[in-house]
Parts: C-alpha cells; structure tokens; sequence
DNA sequence: GAATTCAGTTTACAACTGTAATCGTATCAT
DNA sequence: ATGATACGATTACAGTTGTAAACTGAATTC
C-alpha cells in the first residue's frame, strides 16, 4: 500500500443533519434552486426563517453536499450527494445499530408496531419476488 | 377538553442519543447490572472509560430510561424504557423521516446497496408469509 | 476510629445542531 | 451616481452529545 500522499481522501463523510436533510429533500425534488425557492418550499412547513436555510445551505456547501453555480448575484444550489447514496447509509446505519445488520427484524419491529401497511405487504412481497429471479 | 393543569404529561419522551443506546443495549441483554459491569461489557469495545459509562448512565436516569436501586454503596441499574419501545420508534422515525413513511421503500433501498444476504432474504419471506396467516 | 477507597455527582469542554440576526457588498432602480 | 435592496457570509447563542476529570461522602480496612 502507498504511504504518504495517501491521506488524502480520508475525509470521513461528514453526516448530513436532520434539518439539512430537510433541505436536501427539497433539491432533490428539483434543482438547481435559489435560496429563496427552498425557503418556499420548506420554511412554512417547518416553521424556519429565511435566514435558517440560508444556514443550514452554506453548511451542505462546506459538507460538500451541494454544489453552488452563481447566477448573477445569487446562487443556484444543486445537490452532490445522491438521495439513494443518503437513505442507503442512514438506513444501514440503522439496521447496523438497532438489529446487528440483520433487516429482518427490523421489519418484524415495524410490524409489531403496526407500521406495515397492506401495501407495503404487497409491495415488499413483489420485491422479494423480483430479487429471487 | 380540559384547561389548566392539563400541561401534566406533556413530558416529550426525550431521544435517547446513540452512546446512551450502547448502554441500554448491555442493560438490555442482562440486567441489572452495575456502572461496572456495564463497562466491562461495553468499554473495551467502544474504547470509553469507566467515567464515561457513569455519565451516560447519569444521563439515562434523567431521561427515565433506566432505574436505581441502592446496593450497598452502589447502584445497580435496570433498564425502563423497554428495547421494542426504542427499536420501534427509531425504525419508524426513520421510515417516516426517509421513506414517507412508507416501509417498502426502505426494502427496496436496503436491497439495492447490498445491504441484504441470502438469510435476510429468507428471514423476510418467512415473516411476510407468518404476516399473512 | 482514622485512612483509604470506591461509588455516584458535579463540573468541563469542545463539536455539532437548530435557529436565527447582523454585516458587507454587489446590483437595481431612479 | 446614489440610495435602497437583496444576497451570501459572518457571528451568535443555547441545547445536546461525546468524552472525561475532579469532587464528595460513605464504606471498608487496619
């Protein structure tokens, strides 16, 4: 293996915070947006002020989770990281943490808890189906 | 409905943070224990000290997730906050947070980053059938 | 009974989060 | 040009979390 030069890239991932997901969420919706066409999006339903995204944004910028394009004197903001990239490790994380990295119980959980709907049922059964092929 | 001192209760069940749940899980497996002997089940793994375990065990007993009783000059602690309880609703925060609330998703997008081996697979199809029954 | 030890409690402190308000400046309107 | 605007950048500030060291008082030991 290479030995200097080769920290480079050790940058753990810096994890993406519930509110700035909330953000996230929006530009993955659509994109590029302004600051304010985010705002419009979000703020109302999440009772945040402009000025709030405006923040939660330029910490996305710094962890490199959305890039910025000027457009005359403002910016355009469009995600770098991937929706799937996001729910796929948060939802690893969470099998890893709470179930050993095992699904199955993680499902059974939700169904004790009575959060698998009939659809879900449906769905998750033609899934299994289709990974079987 | 009733006015004042109706704001009893209105105790928001305060999150359980992700070192705290390492201890909650020792508890979880046997119980109850000392500062102690939780810390020989989890400190080596996690590289903590002795004091770190006291302080997040301080920290649960504020939180009402776990319980006291004097023995001699110490405490032994007993988990209150039941596993399924916690594993339940961190599953379905996260279902609810990524996936719409929607179980299926998260399926498809465990699936999809590899996240599942041949036993999940089998664990999932056996679940769903006893779901059906 | 005095010294030592050991347990919980208190204090510490930096990083990360949520939630903004303020500042500085490049543009837009007049 | 000039003053008002509208941006992003900088600063703020309290709460939570991770990680522990210092403190205090009770129990054990000699």
């Amino acid at each position: 293996m290479p030995a200097a030069s080769d920290d480079i890239r050790n940058t753990a991932p810096d994890r993406i915070s519930e509110a700035e997901h909330t953000v996230m969420e929006a530009l993955w919706q659509r994109s590029p947006l302004t600051a304010l066409e985010i705002c419009e999006e979000v703020c109302s339903r999440r009772d945040w002020s402009l000025a709030t995204v405006k923040t939660l944004l330029s910490r996305l910028v710094v962890k490199q989770a959305v890039e910025t394009k000027p457009d005359g004197r403002r910016f355009l903001y469009t995600p770098l990281l991937e929706k799937s990239d996001y729910t796929g490790s948060e939802s690893r994380r969470l099998v890893d943490r709470l179930f050993g990295g095992r699904a199955a119980p993680l499902f059974a959980q939700l169904a004790e808890s009575e959060a698998l709907t009939e659809n879900d049922l449906a769905e998750m059964e033609a899934l299994l189906r289709e990974l079987r092929k």
